[in-house]
RNA sequence: GGCCCCGUAGCGCAGUUGGUUAGCGCGCCGCCCUGUCACGGCGGAGGCCGCGGGUUCGAGUCCCGUCGGGGUCGCCA
């Protein structure tokens, strides 16, 4: 090594000692006759005092140097209690410029904002900033810490394919030509599902991978077109077998950053969530939950809210709400539309009880007076309405008990929440699947809510009724974040083939798309079942950050842009004729296999 | 794909009802400075105001388009 000692390591008792020290100068003061050198690598920082001007008056900021001196103890009053190293510093006798520094496109300085674009373009530079380098560090100790329980679990680490056929999971799949059959294309995978199942059926019973995953849907906030799960899969189990393990490995990470998970988690069926937050994703770090008003208005005079027009009549809360200036409920009149919703009808509840608001004077004396009892609101509050299908009425409200929350302040910022929701319908109707807006009704095909794989909980009954068939599904939720999810699957060929019916897929869909799978199922497949976690969030969280693009070392930008590499970019001609971009398919019956 | 916000010096930003010479802080360059630690002092350089069109005597500012970024809904576990 070039260097002899770790310089933020240095300490008190390593005075006198003659030490060699490499990396690069964060801080530059100079003095004329004296400079100081904050020094700065992996370990921390340490301050070295050049005395030789012409030497001190070179530097730079960000040059790589290596410095060898003595260390010694800060002249009296001269400490930095701020510095874990700050009792000491390092005389140098001499220094040697590793490398010099171009004048840097941002301050390497933690106290200088500086804009997401230009520190992704330079993510190396970015990354020598101590926040996002602790991001990544901690990321290594994340990864490390779940294969610690994994292994203790004789779990198997188990690479799958990246290059292969597409998997079920309902996005769009990255395409990759083949250039042996022009024609022909790869599919990224959009999670190694299927494959764990094959390992399953292999016999390897316990299957792992920290798994690199491709969707190529338009972006979100929390979305990259490549994304890691903590991907698992588990034979001969039971849902507790898994949520037990995943558990364990949640009470791990959150060890990292200081924070005793309670095991057992508390557990809530979706329908539960869905009635008393609007949502499979409740955060309960806030109270505020929905009340259901369908029965309260079962025979209002006010149309909006009458049965015949409303399947569901919900309300939530806005603790202090009655007092907000007219400019501010019209404001939620537009937040509502922009969520696709017509509008979100409001009662004003007074200091004195009597109600105020639009829509008061539509409602019976009666549902008048017992209404703030009904949903719980207070003097001084505001009750927010949604009335219509059930399920986008429930998911307006649920928006906006979240938005209550944080324009109120009302979410403890310090709290972790954990919570199983358990027992997701298999299937749901695809118009509602497609648009959340009006009632779906009829004789629409269904979905698989989770995917094709899942297990219904009654294997006899679950197709004479899909619309109320429960599977084996569950989903790990923290904060309101959706962190993780999974399911018992199928393992006869039989289910499966019912399932695929109900979906509407046909035999030749079915063989064509995922016929080894079934194949495989012939074969003596094991009961197995699984969880794969969102790595990319689970860090962010961990890392106390809003944005996965932090946890993750090189990320994209919006519209899948690398800032730092420029991909994607154009190919040559002479790329396009090999690739076989443009082959035109021949016309063949029945390959693959 | 819809809607909202943002593009001004290397970075972060200001720029009034449209008004002639576009500012501030940091950084950068030069000089000075022997105890600083977000050191300090003096001086200096640096701008196609994202791009294209339009309105106007006059556009960083208003209008249209476009590109890029961020957010949100659709989509997507």
């Amino acid at each position: 090594m070039i260097r002899t000692h770790d310089a933020g390591a240095l300490r008190a008792e390593h005075v006198g000692q003659t030490v060699t020290l490499a990396g690069w100068v964060a801080k530059r003061r100079d003095h004329g006759g004296v400079a100081f050198l904050d020094l700065r690598e992996a370990s921390g920082v340490v301050q070295v005092v050049v005395r030789d001007e012409a030497v001190a008056h070179s530097l730079r900021s960000e040059f790589c140097i290596s410095v060898t001196g003595q260390v010694s103890a800060r002249p009296e009053g001269n400490a930095n209690p701020n510095l874990p190293s700050g009792e000491i510093e390092v005389i140098a006798d001499h220094l040697e410029v590793l490398s010099a520094a171009a004048p840097l496109p941002f301050p390497i300085d933690d106290h200088v904002d500086v804009g997401e674009e230009a520190r992704l373009k330079h993510r190396y530079l970015d990354l020598r900033r101590s926040g996002p380098n602790a991001a990544l560090r901690l990321r290594s100790k994340v990864n490390k810490a779940a294969r610690d329980v994994l292994d203790a679990h004789e779990f198997v680490e188990i690479e799958t394919p990246t290059l292969t056929r597409s998997t079920p999971e309902g996005a769009r799949d990255f395409l990759v030509p083949a250039r042996l059959q022009p024609g022909s294309w790869y599919a990224l995978p959009q999670s190694p599902q299927l494959f764990k199942q094959l390992l399953m059926v292999a016999g390897m019973e316990r299957y792992f991978q920290i798994a690199r995953c491709y969707r190529d849907e338009d972006f979100r906030a929390d979305r990259q077109p490549e994304f890691t799960q903590l991907d698992i899969e588990m034979s001969f189990v039971e849902q507790d077998d898994v949520l037990a393990l995943a558990e364990e490995i949640l009470v791990a990470l959150w060890k990292l950053i200081g924070h005793d998970v309670p095991t057992p988690l508390p557990r809530m069926t979706y329908a539960e969530s869905m009635a008393r937050f609007g949502t499979d994703k409740p955060d309960l770090r806030m109270g505020l939950e929905l009340v259901d008003c369908t029965d309260y208005f079962r025979d209002t005079p006010f149309r909006v809210f009458s049965p015949e027009n409303a399947e569901y009549v919900g309300a939530v809360v806005m603790p202090g709400g009655a007092g907000q200036p007219r400019k501010k409920l019209d404001a939620w009149q537009e937040w509502a539309k922009q969520r696709g919703a017509r509008g979100l009808a409001y009662v004003l509840v007074q200091e004195g009880g009597e109600l105020g608001g639009p829509v008061a004077k539509n409602l019976s004396e009666e549902e008048r007076s017992g209404l703030a009892a009904h949903v719980g609101a207070e003097p001084g509050d505001c009750i927010f309405f949604a009335a219509g299908a059930i399920k986008s009425s429930r998911a307006l409200l649920g928006a906006a008990r979240l938005e209550i929350g944080r324009r109120g302040e009302l979410i403890d910022e310090s709290a972790w929440s954990f919570l199983w929701v358990l027992d997701a319908p298999l299937f749901e109707p695809t118009a509602d699947a497609k648009a959340s807006g009006d009632v779906a009704l009829g004789y629409s095909a269904w979905t698989a809510v989770h995917h094709a794989f899942t297990s219904p909980q009654d294997l006899e009954s679950f197709d004479s009724d899909p619309g109320n068939a429960l599977a084996w599904a569950y989903d790990i939720v923290c904060n309101g974040n959706e962190i993780g999810g999974g399911s018992i699957r199928i393992h006869r060929e039989d289910i499966q083939k019912r399932v695929f019916a109900i979906m509407g897929i046909d035999e030749a869909e079915s063989q064509e798309k995922f016929g080894f799978l079934l194949d495989a199922f012939k074969y003596g497949a094991p009961p197995h079942g699984g969880i794969a976690f969102g790595w990319d969030r689970i860090v962010a969280l961990l890392a106390g950050t809003d944005s996965i693009r932090d946890v993750i070392a090189f990320p994209k930008s919006g519209g899948g842009f690398d800032p730092l590499t420029a991909a994607p970019a154009p190919i040559t001609p002479e790329q396009r004729k090999e690739a076989g971009v443009d082959a035109v398919p021949e016309k063949v019956e029945g390959q693959e296999a």
